[in-house]
DNA sequence: CGTTCTTTTGATAGCTCTCAAGTCGCGTGG
DNA sequence: CCACGCGACTTGAGAGCTATCAAAAGAACG
């Protein structure tokens, strides 16, 4: 019953917490900025408590894009199906991160997105966050960056690396994301199934399997379903190196 | 011979079509802004002529951002250096596109930048034009546009293709983005080595060599060196749909 | 005209996929 | 409480695609 939010901290029941450890971090919070701006922020919160139960989808390929969402809690989904109707996952999106920066350019969801868990989002309106965001510098700034930084984010994907490099990146990346957000780094959910990791990092199940099996043989890790404990971060970390380069 | 400038239209000898087919459209022309505006955005062109001869790095891993560039004439290869020293070809910019948005996030920047051939830029102040992008709301929109537009580009690479997909997609890629600057979509050089073009797909260069030998057995091209001419569009689109979806 | 880099071609090995079967966990209903 | 069934996961054996190794042919350069 390793279930994430048994993990979190004394602090993230409230509010305050999920704020400070998300993306948009310095926008919902007062720092630094005028008072009466503050009061235009918060109006950005079309609909701060948008929940999804397991299973539901938080939009579709196609739908009109209007709002870019913040996870607060749960595990997003995000994938793409080919002609076949063959799945193709994309990403995973964990609390404290957003969803949707791809849908900008085209004006509508260019990928399915699907909670794996309870999810509660917060959503803001793109076109009044522009708005804003030509009134505060810093507001602006720090949406390009966010822009920025997911364009190089595809590195986990786009080598032709090894089952056993893949897999060390993909659970360094979870660990480092939750630790970010103030989740244990080496102990923590996969909330997604194999057949979901396995597609993501472009492996066959039977191979995320093995994989998986040779990290305990190893020591590398401890699993028992999808409870997972990192136990030589070090190993995993030069195993991880030809992905994440450093 | 088949060098792309000889294709380009009568028109592209000035800096005018140059413009109207650059990713910046809009930004560099009149088009519908306030004529005390159009000087501003002159004054962002830092170094409108800055010239690279083949071989010469425009930007090196870990080099400061401060600004970004269009790329006016040839080709620009990026790429990151592992641990080990081995190349990995991050992709590259064609005419009318721009480099560097990588950047923005960490202000330095995370890959190197070579040209591939004789290579025109134009370079932009990324401080200024946020500066002028809170200004211009046309002009902020399409900054954060250009930025989502990046973001979901890995495809080529991140998918578990055959070989024959990634070379179709690859070079329909290549005659899309030809064909959207006003050059020739069937005939066009490639103007990268072989073995770029395989490390950029992930392949060995042999395995290139061999997927091209392919094709052209097939009639879906006909190549020379790196003269290409694409035969057979349709078997082309067949191949790459896996990769590119549409 | 030799040197060097790029590209091509051939033979072999290896990693991962595919196919197939079996195991485990868990909710349902008897 | 236990049998059942379903889905998720694991395990095993063989095939296929591509990488690797090795070598030669071809173009570019001085």
């Amino acid at each position: 019953m390793a279930v994430n939010s048994a993990r979190l901290p004394e602090a993230a029941a409230g509010r305050a917490h999920s704020c400070s450890t998300c993306a948009f971090t310095n926008l919902c919070r007062n720092d630094g900025i005028d008072e009466n701006v503050v009061a235009q922020v918060e109006a950005l919160l079309v609909d701060e408590t948008s929940q999804y139960a397991e299973g539901q989808h938080i939009f579709r390929e196609g739908d009109p894009f209007d709002s870019i969402a913040a996870v607060r809690g749960g595990t997003v989904k995000t994938y793409v199906l080919d002609r076949e109707g063959r799945e193709q996952v994309l990403g995973f999106h964990l609390p404290g991160e957003v969803v949707g920066l791809n849908a900008i350019h085209s004006q509508s969801f260019p990928c399915n997105a699907l909670a794996l868990e309870p999810v509660v989002l917060c959503r803001f309106s793109f076109r009044r966050m522009s708005e804003l965001a030509a009134l505060i510098p810093d507001l602006q700034s720090r949406l390009f960056r966010l822009l920025s930084e997911d364009i190089g984010k595809a590195a986990l994907l786009s080598g032709d690396f090894s089952a056993d490099e893949r897999m060390a990146a993909f659970l360094l990346s979870l660990s480092r994301r939750y630790a970010r957000r103030g989740f244990s780094p080496t102990r923590f959910n996969l909330t997604m199934p194999r057949t979901d990791i396995a597609n993501y990092l472009r492996l066959a199940p039977e191979t995320v399997s093995r994989v998986l099996r040779r990290f305990r043989d190893d020591g590398i890790t401890q699993i028992d379903r999808r409870d997972l404990r990192l136990l030589d971060i070090g190993r995993l970390e030069s195993l991880a190196l030809p992905v994440l380069r450093h």
